[in-house]
DNA sequence: GGAGCGATGTCCT
DNA sequence: GGACATCGCTCCG
């Protein structure tokens, strides 16, 4: 086998949980350039977020948090770094990232993601042809869910700040550039709050780069 | 390339 | 019963 030339490694770790003790939007602009990392049987799928959205606690309209705290939505409500992943439009699944001191609601959307590594694997399980275009594997909340195999059966309430776990929230060396804020998509309450958060010139958000 | 729309399950009222 | 933090497909330009 050749030897290549190995420049050193990038160094990268784990986001601790005070990362994420903090209001949405800060923690929203925070999580951009910070990587996921989903690790399969003998592969990690890994993404670099590049969307995110801030949903605030219960005096955010647009929240699920909004309504207090029901089954479906308790793990807003509970500690920092845990993920929220729902189920919606009958077809899809999101993923959140809880966010305030414990008993507190609050939490990020990630919206999308720019695939950094296994993404033939990504592209099987978004069932799609060989090599498509990149921004096809997890341009979108709904897309990168199905690309990484999120699902709440497996994946809600999972602490990302483990080192054990299957969902995993780590930072390298990466610099964002900078930073462009629009209201929220997809949603009717609060339309007008800008608390959508994306990198400046990323081909990978999933609209209005 | 953009608007319109159907597919589909789960949760809350 | 209705809303829903979506996507991918049509149609039209």
């Amino acid at each position: 086998m050749l030897r290549t030339a190995r420049s050193s490694r990038k160094a990268i770790s784990i986001l601790p949980r005070s990362f994420y003790e903090r209001a949405p939007d800060i923690v929203a602009r925070a999580l951009l350039g910070k990587l996921v990392v989903r690790e399969m049987e003998g592969e990690s799928l890994i993404g670099r977020i590049v969307e995110v959205e801030a949903y605030f606690g219960k005096e955010d309209p647009a929240a699920h948090s909004y309504v207090g705290r029901t089954m479906r939505n308790a793990v807003l409500f509970g500690p920092p770094g845990f993920a929220y992943v729902y189920f919606i439009y009958g077809m899809y699944y999101c993923l959140n990232v809880s966010c305030e001191p414990d008993g507190e609601a609050g939490g990020v959307l990630i919206r999308a993601l720019e695939p950094i590594a296994g993404l033939a694997t990504m592209a099987k399980l978004r069932k799609l042809p060989p090599n498509p275009k990149p921004q096809m594997l997890t341009s979108g909340p709904g897309r990168l869910c199905q690309a990484l195999d999120i699902t709440r059966a497996a994946h809600n309430d999972l602490d990302v700040t483990s080192p054990t776990s299957l969902l995993r929230f780590e930072r390298d060396d990466y610099r964002v550039s900078g930073i462009v804020v629009t209201p929220r998509i997809g949603i009717r309450q609060a339309a007008e709050l800008p608390a959508r958060f994306l990198i400046e010139g990323n081909k990978f958000v999933s609209r209005g780069g």
